[in-house]
RNA sequence: GCCCGGAUGGCGGAAUGGUAGACGCUGCGGACUUAAAAUCCGUUCCUUGCAAAAGGGUGAGGGUUCGAGUCCCUCUCCGGGCACCA
């Protein structure tokens, strides 16, 4: 069974082994068990067709040292791998190279499995899936249909089938508004009189087109036309997920237009509330929880309706945070794209505010950023009325405010907001304080001045409490209020906290506003302009209505085309163009029951696929069902197991922290609409979640800051770079010419990526997978530095050494029956304590220290038995599998020494007759000496004081104070 | 600008408020060898000192404590996220 070797032969002892599991299926999976279950879980990547380089592999190989340690600690694991292989790499690669896409990802799947495999990770490859595997995506269409076919319930705050919403309509238990947008309880619609038109509908009165319009507004995936991201030279719109904060695509680094079209929207907005309160329920880092927290973008405040002058408009609804503010507000702003700019601009402004639309609408994100500072604007020439004095203001248009968030309209207070003391001051609108600020503030700003407003206190107040303009900032903090009263309600003198209660508690009771939470997330922009991707499952019919493609019909799969290029182009107005525009007629047209139906052209994201594979593994082959659901709930329920997820989820989930609000946050939503709908049992996909830290390597750059290969750098002695990359004095060459040495994140792009097949044909997988461990914390960044796996290689060797003689048999120092070294028995039962307990946290680092220590130990002590080295080479298994099962077997066990049972340590093997105490005068180290266990304080400052060292500080001085800790340090302060 | 995270030898890093630098890399010295590689032994924070030893030292400055890399305050630098979000 065992390999032939002499020596430690990694290639040959690795091939053997991997081949063993692969037969074997020794990491098989089964659904179902007597024992506990475990679902270790990493973030799958894209089949690139440059192949992994040694950074990939780091989270991998650490959920595989956990997925192992917890089957040696009698779980049921389930440790599954995949390919999230739609997208726009592989559409591009396949362009430029004129192969289809399928061919290419299929090739650098294989590839990665050949990689993935030759690290000897322990997946049970049996159970892969790839997004792109029509098997699979007739099950993300599915899931879009579920979507598709709910509708958010905001009393039950949850999704439920779009047919009760209907069942509720019909029944009259809700109706519908005037304008279709909402639907509100009620028992019969209210009759309309002349006097006041009819507010609400009954469904069953209206026509069949305004039914479906009714359902579009509710159904959780819709076709909407808003204002999205557009570029052009991806020919696709994107997410706001996907768009840089300098309004730049983040996959190309390509401009980004925002213009209106009609595209599938997912409504996660109306998960919002749940989305961001459910992150009490999973243990992730804090980071992460921090940044979908800032995403979602929760904030309280009011709504308020500003009534226009011109008495036949609408009312302006603002949302704002600070109510307590409002009698500060002086002028409306809208968003230019508002709706209403158009209805209440005077004729005389008309003109102006056309012009400034036109000049907003051609700007990109971009370069309102690149102008900011200077705020602009127009004056629609229309005013509305502040309801709490009654007082006429001025509406604006400006683009300081955006159409996206809130209701695209503000109203403006500008003594207590930045933004809009910025745009008060260049247009010269009035500014009134209605919060004073403290003190501090009022010093600090009249310092900032040029004259001397300065002066007693009493002064700065009134001063500002009558012209808040004088100074150079805005107060936006919190204080009392002042200038705030009418008839019938007086903030002034009142807190902020309070003022905000009481004023909107009376805008409610006069029905001129309420309380509001306001989220920053906004809907899901869900189609893309692409070939490689999920085909919708969607109908057009002649009169515009959408028919969902029925089940037993999934899935819809992509048609063959020979030219699959999207519609790319610099021309930000030329209309998107999908490339299933050009797929077969055959493909394209679908007739049910004599109507001609067209098939939505648009694609789904990327994302889509990635949203819910962690179900799949659970159940990968199953054509009735996208998971079955016994065996979701045996993975994925909630678990009182050591370390499994308490709320139930995946147990432990690994990825980078890229992912922070794109596919975590996408995942989370499909995963509660799927538990809404009774699909799925957890509340939440991901238990627990750890983000790895990046790799990072040293990078060379020529005098034109164009990069060059890193393997081909060398210093001034002509030595390989990587060999003396952190010595001092260097200086580096490529073809002669001087490069400058730069360290960033390992990849393609710096051209300093390490491939893990370099590194396993050098030194093997275990010396690879060890070292990676080794590197440093996993969460944290981390340099590659080939130079240090020769650390970890001689570590092996040692460990072969110590089991193996030069003839390749058994080293005779290896005795039968217990341990009888006393010293090797304690620091074997440390380190079984130890590396359990490093691996448990997932601070392999120091387990692999650990081991390092056992066996210098191990090298030092003449014999050892064979029950120490047998429980030394399970605490490895997780970490060099491949030596571990070699040794294992030669020591006449059978494999797999993945199946043996994790060591348990003795702590009475850890207690020693005696422990050292340690010795300090005033602080400072002076001594230590081994005492009694129990020995007390006046015995071992005896001890202390007998020490030359101790007795020399003493010297001349009076003790003070003397500080005993038991076992640990005796402290005498003297002076 | 706001919000997170970080800073420890030549390098990666380790340290429940209790001997800072475990473990490893590199460097230096030695053994084995005709020689080299491999392996093994020793040594490697800084300053003074032949040594024994003493003093200093965890980005900077202050504080709490018998005792601070660790806790608190202020600042500097680096990394990440968000950014006219009303």
């Amino acid at each position: 069974m065992a390999t032939e070797c002499k020596d430690y032969e990694p290639a040959t002892i690795e091939a053997r082994w991997q081949d063993y599991w692969a037969t074997e299926k020794t990491f098989r999976a089964v659904n179902f068990s007597d024992k506990p279950r475990y679902y270790v879980l990493d973030m799958f990547p894209y089949p690139s067709g440059t192949g992994l380089h040694v950074g990939h592999p780091l989270g991998y190989i650490a959920t595989d040292v956990f997925a192992r340690y917890k089957r040696m600690r009698n779980f049921n694991v389930l440790h599954p791998m995949g390919f999230d292989a739609f997208g726009l790499p592989a559409e591009q690669f396949a362009v430029e190279h004129g192969v289809h896409p399928r061919v290419t990802t299929e090739k650098n799947i294989e590839n990665m499995v050949r990689q993935l495999k030759r690290l000897g990770l322990s997946y049970d490859w049996d159970r892969a899936v790839a997004t792109t595997d029509p098997g699979y995506y007739k099950w993300t269409q599915w899931i879009f249909l579920q979507l598709y076919n709910s509708w958010f319930d905001p009393d039950a705050n949850r999704a439920r089938p779009i047919a009760e919403l209907i069942d509720l309509l019909e029944a009259e238990k809700l109706l519908v508004s005037a304008d279709r947008r909402s639907l509100a309880p009620g028992t019969a619609s209210e009759p309309a009189t002349p006097k006041a038109p009819a507010t609400r509908h009954s469904w069953n009165e209206l026509s069949a087109s305004e039914q479906r319009e009714v359902l579009a507004r509710h159904r959780l995936a819709y076709i909407a036309e808003v204002p999205v991201n557009w570029c052009p030279a991806l020919g696709t719109v994107l997410a706001n997920e996907e768009v840089t904060n300098d309004g730049r695509s983040e996959r190309g680094n390509h401009p980004v237009y925002q213009r209106p079209l009609k595209q599938w929207m997912l409504r996660i907005t109306a998960y919002a509330r749940r989305l961001e309160d459910d992150l009490a329920l999973v243990d992730w880092p804090q980071p992460i929880k921090l940044m979908q927290h800032n995403w979602i973008g929760r904030s309280e405040g009011a709504l308020v309706e500003f009534s226009l002058e011109a008495s036949d408009a609408p009312a302006l609804s603002v949302f704002t945070t600070r109510p307590d503010t409002l009698f500060g507000a002086t002028y409306m702003v809208l968003a230019p794209e508002h709706p209403l700019v158009d209805t209440l601009t005077t004729p005389e402004q008309r003109e102006a505010v056309t012009a400034y639309q036109a000049k907003a609408a051609a700007r990109t994100e971009r370069e309102r950023q690149a102008e900011d500072k200077t705020k602009t604007g127009v004056f629609t020439g229309a005013f509305a009325v502040n309801p709490v004095n009654n007082e006429r203001i001025p509406v604006w248009i400006a683009d300081y405010v955006l159409t996206g968030y809130g209701t695209g309209a503000i109203m403006a207070v500008p003594a207590h907001d930045e933004r809009d003391f910025e745009f008060a001051k260049q247009f010269e609108l009035p500014i009134r304080a209605v919060v004073m600020p403290d003190d501090t503030w009022l010093r600090d700003q009249a310092a900032k001045l040029p004259g001397e407003v300065a002066g007693a206190i009493e002064h700065l107040r009134s001063t500002y409490a009558e012209n808040p303009s004088e100074f150079p900032n805005a107060f936006t903090g919190e204080g009392v209020n002042l200038n705030s009263a009418n008839d019938e309600v007086s903030l002034n003198d009142r807190p902020s906290g309070e003022a905000r209660a009481a004023i909107t508690a009376w805008l409610e009771s006069k029905g001129l506003g309420r309380a509001q939470v306001q989220y920053k997330l906004r809907d899901w922009l869900f189609s893309r302009q692409r070939y490689w991707g999920e085909p919708f499952p969607i109908l057009h019919g002649p009169d515009g209505e959408i028919v969902p493609v029925e089940e037993k019909d999934l899935p819809v799969e992509l048609p063959e085309m020979e030219d699959f290029r999207p519609d790319g182009s610099d021309d930000p107005n030329a209309a998107p163009r999908p490339p299933l525009g050009r797929a077969p007629e055959s493909w394209r047209c679908v007739e049910r029951d004599g109507v001609r139906y067209q098939r939505e052209l648009n694609t789904m994201p990327q994302w889509a696929g990635s949203c819910w594979y962690y179900l799949r593994f659970c159940d990968p082959g199953n054509d009735e069902r996208f998971v079955d659901t016994d065996a979701e709930s045996y993975w994925m329920s909630a678990g009182n197991a050591e370390g499994q997820a308490r709320n139930g989820g995946v147990d432990l989930y690994v990825g980078g922290a890229e992912h922070a609000v794109l596919h975590l946050l996408y995942a989370r939503f499909w995963h509660k609409v799927l538990y809404d709908l009774g699909h799925v049992s957890s509340p939440e996909p991901f238990g627990r979640l750890f983000n790895q830290g990046y790799i990072q390597a040293y990078y060379y750059e020529d005098e034109r800051g164009a990069r060059v290969p890193a393997e081909d750098v060398v210093d001034q002695d002509g030595r390989p770079a990587e060999q003396v990359q952190d010595e001092p004095g260097r200086r580096f060459f490529h073809d002669g010419k001087p490069v400058i040495q730069q360290y960033g994140k390992m990849g393609k792009s710096l051209k300093n990526a390490v491939t893990p097949d370099h590194v396993c044909e050098e030194d093997g997988a275990d010396a690879l997978r060890t070292y990676l461990m080794f590197l440093g914390p996993l969460e944290a960044m981390k340099t590659w530095n080939t130079q240090g796996i020769e650390g970890i290689s001689r570590f092996l060797k040692r460990v072969w050494r110590e089991f193996i003689d030069r003839d390749g048999n058994r080293n005779p120092r290896i005795l039968e029956g217990p341990e009888t070294n006393p010293e090797i028995l304690r620091v074997l039962h440390q380190t079984i304590k130890k590396v359990g307990e490093d691996v448990e946290g997932l601070r392999l680092n120091t387990a692999v220290s650990q081991m390092m220590i056992f066996v210098n130990h191990l090298q030092k002590a003449d014999t050892f038995s064979i029950d120490t080295g047998k429980a030394f080479l399970r605490l490895l298994a997780p970490f060099a599998p491949h030596l571990a099962e070699e040794l294992w077997e030669r020591l006449g066990e059978r494999p797999s020494v993945c199946r043996a049972p994790w060591p348990e340590h003795d702590p009475a093997m850890l207690e020693t007759e005696t422990v050292k105490v340690v010795f300090q005068v005033n602080g400072k180290y002076r001594g230590d000496a081994q005492v009694g266990k129990t020995a007390d304080r006046e015995t071992v400052l005896a001890a202390a004081k007998e020490q030359p060292k101790v007795a020399a500080q003493l010297e001349g001085k009076t003790v003070r104070k003397v500080i005993y800790v038991p076992g640990r340090i005796l402290n005498i302060v003297a002076s």
